[in-house]
DNA sequence: TTCGAAAGTCAACAAGCGTTGATATCGTGG
DNA sequence: CCACGATATCAACGCTTGTTGACTTTCGAA
């Protein structure tokens, strides 16, 4: 089960600030972009420091400032990620719920989804963090399943309520950690939440659409 | 921290003045309170500063503190609501995924929802959010489901599942306006949610329960 | 009219924030 | 060796925040 090619822990694809610094101070930075990581996924934009965030990666706070520029920019670089999703052309169409399901949660069970649990805990406060998961549903999750089913017109209304079902369980249980969905059986939820999409999918669409 | 007198202090009330405070401050009191709602709903908990709530309401900030305390008392008496749920116990069983979705979304389609959007806009940075979403669960979803299927064991699990579907939706369509769902037609959405709803409280649930 | 409590005003505190600039230290090329 | 730029340290700035206490005004009851 790939969910990506570079199954190294954390990508150097360090969002460099042009060449205004040496390689020396690499450490530095990616400790700062760890810890910020960690942050703003726990604590949500406006909670998170600059003074924590440097306490966390060993560094002085204005070391944060120099290498990223302000909050909102180290914001920026934080959930500036890659994050690939599995190629669904290959899979049977019955299927591609459920895969499609494994490959959104997955990642959060894993505990491997730092940058997206940053997103979406600063998105209901912090716009450009809103903004950014609109630009992962335009650049990975619409794409993906317009290759999936690459005759349906309405692909992109199907997408976008794939992406209520996707989002909204991720928050429930990963976010929030609302009962019974926090604690529910994995493949259970698994199950449930794979069908629900590929019904939004595959089920004909109601009213003017 | 805390601001109770302490001696004397039978104990400090978390939502509604007592008596302490006589009937000639209710318009404040009650302006205070909805500038509250807009602004909890708007900004967030973090956002969301006394003195902006005490302008919006045309009073002093120290009368914001006097009437309810602290600002995180202040969230409690924005967030605690009735909002009762529709009786489904009535509706045709294959009916009742589309008038849950009607009934949890219509409020928010109608702007009627101050208290549910402070709750949901918050709940990632502010725990007490968070447990204000749990309680809501807890005392109308889950019990309104319970009513409507009186002889499923599995109705909690089900009813998690809804909330997922039904958070979901109503956070990308109203609180992140992510699109297409948020610019979606509404009967279409209606439709696609409410079936996915009926999906999850009737469809056979996989995997050990 | 008088008086006391309720309602409202005002200024300030202490703490925390993002951010900045001056200064010290390191590491390497000449 | 020295010098110079990159790297790191430090202290402070200006601002905003929640919160508090002293003060004045309002108003109905005695």
């Amino acid at each position: 089960m790939q969910h990506s090619e570079n199954a190294q822990g954390v990508e150097d694809v360090v969002w460099a600030p042009p060449r205004r610094f040496g390689p020396r101070s690499a450490p530095a930075r990616r400790a700062i972009l760890e810890a910020a990581r960690a942050r703003f996924a726990e604590d949500g934009y406006e909670k998170t420091t600059i003074r924590a965030v440097a306490a966390d990666a060993g560094v002085d706070p204005a070391m944060v400032m120099r290498y990223y520029g302000s909050k909102a920019d180290l914001f920026d670089a934080t959930v500036r990620v890659a994050s690939d999703l599995e190629d669904l052309t290959k899979v049977p169409r019955e299927e591609i719920g459920r895969r499609f399901a494994r490959a959104m949660l997955g990642r959060w069970e894993r505990g491997e989804n730092k940058p997206e649990a940053a997103a979406l805990r600063a998105a209901p406060t912090h716009p450009e963090a809103a903004r950014s998961v609109q630009r992962s549903f335009n650049e990975h999750v619409l794409p993906a399943l317009r290759r999936a089913f690459p005759d349906d017109p309405d692909i992109e209304t199907r997408a976008g309520l794939v992406l209520t079902q996707g989002i909204g369980t991720a928050l429930l249980r990963y976010v929030l950690e609302i009962e019974p969905v926090a604690s529910m059986d994995y493949e259970t939820l698994i199950e449930a939440v794979g069908a629900s999409i590929q019904r939004h999918l595959t089920a004909p669409l109601g009213s003017a659409a």
